[in-house]
DNA sequence: ATGTCC
């Protein structure tokens, strides 16, 4: 190793991590060239391709590396929040099973289901060069929402022409639709609020009726990964660790160069998605409640990447020098305190939004970014619960049960295009993430506002 | 996560 791992956890999610393979992957990662500061574990973390999901690591621009295993298969799979005007409460049971229908039928949804969007081969490199800017100027959104997403919507660089043919025509139809495994559009009821300054900054208020889109770049990042992962297996240049899923290519290679923008022109798209999802999401919901935009909100608080890699400007842990590194964060999501430039001003005495969410059953959670992230953990917290369950070990479990009928007696209405991947997403199959909170605020690398409770989810 | 094997 050239480096030690450093995990944030309490004593029942570090016994998970050491009952996979995920201590012996932030091993492996700690010992790639080049790394900077140690190799990070979130409390959600649980092994991965390669490098866990939950991990951070930041590697110099010239020693160092970029891994495709270290960003994901789903290259900027990520999350949006949006506040409404509405009262959960406000709205009758007729209302959200409606609600239910009408988003099931408006959010293009499942493995291999496309949009309603044909792309051109002009609109394709658009998509490709300027993420959510490309959709907002189409007319899916606002201008506004571009300040409220990370990097404004959009990484740079970012080259259309280094995403493969295939890549492309595996993107060209599926802009705009959700995707399938954990992937969900989610109205929720704002539970309770911990931190009432927080929460006013971001426009949360306790009752009230929130809105989550969790999506990514779909089969278009899936291929770039897979394309690059294939082309290093069988590169000179390429760094061929033991544990052959973490392949990496030396940042400032042709190769490692190319990744880098292959993967920011599948980020823009992923982007991209989010936005024209987060723009059916506010048609339908106007419609389906007869309601002007005016009444509703439906204003963005914040988009977040949490499967990403960004060279990043950050005072490194431990060394406290001021640095350019390529941070890759796998299943993490970045977290700025206070006064942070890439804190919208909106949010500057807040601190960044931290969007956690959970499983479709159980509740998810809203923090705000902090000055101890930045100094610890390269600005970093956890994506979400983690998985307890293996897909195939909760589907075997769910064999013989109604989970939409469980659901909605708990008070959850569920639609889904599959009857696996409801399965695959039950709640047991989830970590506590009322746990995975409640050490990130413990620990201060992100600190606890609002916890919100789903009251309508459509899956894949 | 994923046209769940080109």
């Amino acid at each position: 190793m050239n480096t030690h791992g450093l995990i944030y956890a309490d004593r029942q999610l570090i016994e998970a991590m050491a009952a996979d393979a995920t201590l012996r992957q932030l091993a492996g990662v700690a010992a790639l060239p080049g790394i900077v500061g140690p190799a990070l574990a979130m409390p959600d973390a649980h092994q991965g391709y390669g490098f866990p999901i939950g991990g951070v690591a930041a590697f110099d621009p010239d020693q160092g590396v970029v891994s495709p295993g270290g960003v994901g298969y789903d290259i900027n799979c990520g999350v949006r929040l949006l506040r409404s005007r509405l009262g959960a409460d406000d709205l009758s049971a007729g209302q959200l099973t409606r609600l239910a229908d009408d988003l099931a039928a408006g959010v293009p949804a499942g493995v291999g289901r496309g949009s309603q969007v044909q792309l051109s081969d002009k609109d394709m490199d658009q998509v490709l060069a300027r993420g959510a800017a490309w959709a907002v100027a189409q007319g899916y959104g606002d201008t506004g929402d571009l300040e409220f997403c990370e990097a404004g919507g959009a990484l740079s660089p970012a080259d259309p022409q280094a995403i493969s043919p295939r890549a492309r025509q595996r993107g060209r139809g599926q802009l705009g639709s959700l995707g399938a495994g954990n992937h969900f559009v989610e109205l929720a009821r704002v539970e309770h609020i911990y931190n009432q300054a927080a929460a006013d900054a971001f426009g949360l208020t306790a009752g009230g009726l929130v809105v989550w889109i969790h999506s990514g770049s779909r089969g278009l990042g899936h291929q770039v990964c897979d394309d690059f992962l294939r082309r290093l297996a069988k590169d000179k240049e390429a760094v061929h660790p033991p544990e052959r899923q973490l392949v990496a290519a030396p940042a400032g290679s042709s190769i490692g160069r190319q990744y880098v923008a292959a993967m920011g022109a599948a980020a823009n798209f992923a982007f991209a998605n989010r936005q024209l999802l987060t723009h059916r999401v506010r048609e339908t919901m106007f419609r389906s409640l007869a309601a002007s935009p005016r009444d509703l909100g439906l204003g963005l608080i914040y988009d977040i990447a949490h499967n990403i890699a960004k060279l990043e400007e950050h005072i490194t842990p431990e060394a406290g020098e001021k640095r350019r590194v390529w941070v890759h964060r796998k299943g993490a999501t970045r977290s700025l305190g206070p006064q942070h430039p890439e804190v919208p001003s909106r949010y500057s005495a807040i601190g960044l939004p931290v969007l956690l969410p959970g499983d479709m059953g159980t509740a998810s959670y809203v923090l705000a970014g902090t000055t101890i992230a930045e100094a610890e953990t390269f600005g970093s917290a956890a994506h979400g619960a983690g998985r307890r369950l293996s897909r195939k070990a909760a589907k075997k479990q769910a064999a013989g049960r109604d989970l939409a009928a469980e659901l909605a007696q708990a008070g959850v209405v569920v639609r889904s295009h599959s009857r696996g991947t409801l399965a695959e997403e039950m709640p047991a199959a989830y970590k506590d993430v009322a746990q995975v909170a409640r050490v990130m605020d413990a620990a201060g690398i992100a600190r606890l506002v609002a916890r919100t409770v789903p009251l309508v989810v459509i899956k894949g």
